[in-house]
DNA sequence: AACAATACCGAAACCGGTTTCGAAATGATT
DNA sequence: AATCATTTCGAAACCGGTTTCGGTATTGTT
């Protein structure tokens, strides 16, 4: 009927019914040298080691991991606490990035426990859970806040984890991120060389480490270009679609608009796009949009989404390394990683229409 | 200079060092008497109940959860195996799932593990060592194929399930799915009636289950319509927007090409849409496109994009029911539980350009 | 006051592994 | 052949809980 392949002198087709005892009293051994004959301990003959290896394979048995980890003293397991979602997440950041996770985990013979967090408790909450009931060994920790609790709060239990993004205390933990400083100085300095002059910015929340380094590139580029840093150019978001349609509104509607818009991530982005449609604007003839995050779906809009974009994979996988490093040597220095954005032009941007003047080459 | 509050003298703020056997010699009682205690048991005096209790919280006892899941036999955690993902993902799909699926598991107690399957091997092969490590009491599947390998391998193993998806053996496990073939007959039925007689369908990979069951929707309302089925309209697709416009471009280049198109996902509808551009039609003037999964990016493309939506809240809370149940009972029968998607218009399709011959009011 | 019933708790086994320690068997040395 | 070093394995403790069983101490009954 189905496919199982099992033959008849195949006894023990059925998997994780054999437990270590059962191997020993087969072999007439004791639980200790099975066990010690499996783990390759040098105390043990060549000879009792194949027939335990033989019987082993031949019954099909694979030790309980629970058992296992309860005699070693540790988990194997990593913990990863799902911020609380927006009702319509915008990009595919997280599941990518659980993915990447999940598997450079396994190659360390770790798993991944994935919690959701509860909105209606305090963010620490479901860390100090995991943490008391000994459920994980460390932390994966993504989309820091400056002030960030749930840093606080590991610091303190001196309790492992790495971040994703720093924090106003990253010189006490091991972190990874992405240069968002260089990547928005790289994106202002391409739209500068094609001739904008007004660039507008449209940013994430304060709270946000991240979205704060990335208007210090933009704020930096402009200074090194010896443009004006226009305030009203600088608008506040809150990395949505409709943050990015009102900022858009209000950058717009100014009697001298910017030429282009720099914005925090994608979904601003597409936010700005359509508010820009609405109020007749061209892109990227009249309105030069650039986001940043890489979406996919960026590619498959009229006109395609200039962004930048990195490799989540990697970010999973540094964060592991970092985590590895951690665990097995809890003493050693922090360290942190910073990759580079790269800047993937697709067509939302382009020199602005009316050139303007171009009074500055050289910066003075 | 850390915000920890702990009085001075508090001398355990260090949390997870205290064993259920220090509580014992701290209150003179052994570790029995000191689980039952805490477990409820009757058989145990309010008073001393009562010292047990407050000693527990005073010293900020936790059970270790490996051993207690040891001693209990049981895991408490279920298995999410991610399936290999597109390099590109579209949707944010698998990080709601998981988000809902980790909330409505806790409530019961239970663990998310989050594995990602390694494309290099077999695909049950993750559920394989999962089960013989004995890691998981059960597993939330979803994106099901017809056959299905990873659900042949876990009826035959008698492992607990649920899926999210239809399969070959739909009689022989707990599923949980969305009526996808209603939700197709229903925005087929929407085009009819805005006029359409020519309408294209773009699907997915005859793997899928739920792709054929949606192409199954648009035929059985094309019938029950009396429109006859044009073979050359319907185009295979595989999930992407790459897919979607090679399709698209499969459709309009005919002599008479379909005033609207049915995709089966809405990365099909965005590969499509972008074909039509490039061949200049215009959308919905001269082409109504519309998509299923109802990502939240649609609302901000141009035109926004009309797409058939369900709740993935509620897909979650519900399989986790139904796991739950076959855990506790697992001689039950089989249930199963459809949910219906909603057609969400947002102005991606429209009636035809050219009004056609609209020969037929009533079926003949 | 004697006896049975009940409440309460200690002792110990158990879950399924790992690891330390010491003893027996083997081999090498003189 | 006696002595010593090695190899190889058994015995037992341990990880940190849960649960069964039985024995006191207490209460209730007559």
């Amino acid at each position: 009927m189905n496919d199982m392949k099992a033959g008849p002198e195949e006894e023990w087709v059925k998997s994780g019914e054999v437990r270590i005892s059962d191997l020993a009293a087969e072999l007439g051994l004791t639980k200790g040298t099975v066990s010690r004959a499996l783990n390759g301990y040098e105390d043990i003959s060549k000879k009792t080691r194949k027939r335990v290896m033989e019987a082993a394979t031949k019954r099909g048995y694979v030790p309980t991991t629970q058992a296992r980890r309860l005699a070693m003293g540790l988990t194997e397991t990593i913990g990863l606490v799902l911020p609380p979602m927006p009702s319509q997440p915008v990009n595919t950041f997280v599941s990518e990035f659980i993915n990447s996770v999940s598997a450079a985990l396994h190659l360390h013979g770790y798993d991944l426990l994935v919690h959701s967090a509860n909105s209606e408790e305090s963010e620490v909450e479901p860390y100090r859970r995991l943490v008391q009931s000994r459920k994980v060994d460390g932390f994966i920790i993504f989309r820091t806040n400056e002030k960030d609790p749930r840093v606080n709060y590991l610091l303190n239990e001196g309790f492992p984890f790495v971040t994703h993004g720093r924090t106003a205390r990253m010189a006490e933990h091991d972190w990874f991120d992405i240069d968002g400083e260089k990547a928005f100085r790289d994106a202002t300095s391409h739209l500068i060389k094609l001739g904008h002059q007004r660039i507008g910015f449209v940013g994430g929340g304060k709270e946000f480490f991240s979205a704060q380094l990335r208007l210090k590139g933009f704020r930096t580029m402009l200074e090194e270009s010896c443009l004006e840093k226009i305030p009203s150019l600088e608008q506040p978001g809150d990395l949505t679609g409709q943050g990015g349609e009102i900022a858009a509104q209000n950058l717009l509607k100014q009697t001298r608009p910017p030429t282009a818009i720099l914005c925090a991530n994608d979904a601003t982005a597409l936010g700005v796009m359509k508010a820009a449609r609405e109020l007749g604007f061209n892109i990227p003839e009249e309105l030069s949009v650039i986001g940043y995050d890489g979406i996919a779906l960026g590619a498959y809009i009229d006109p395609p989404l200039t962004t930048l974009t990195f490799s989540i994979e990697e970010s999973g996988k540094e964060m592991v390394n970092l985590l590895m490093r951690r665990l097995k040597s809890p003493d050693l220095p922090v360290i942190s990683k910073l990759a580079s954005a790269i800047l993937k032009l697709r067509g939302s941007e382009g020199p602005p229409s009316s050139i303007q003047n171009k009074n500055m080459e050289n910066c003075l």
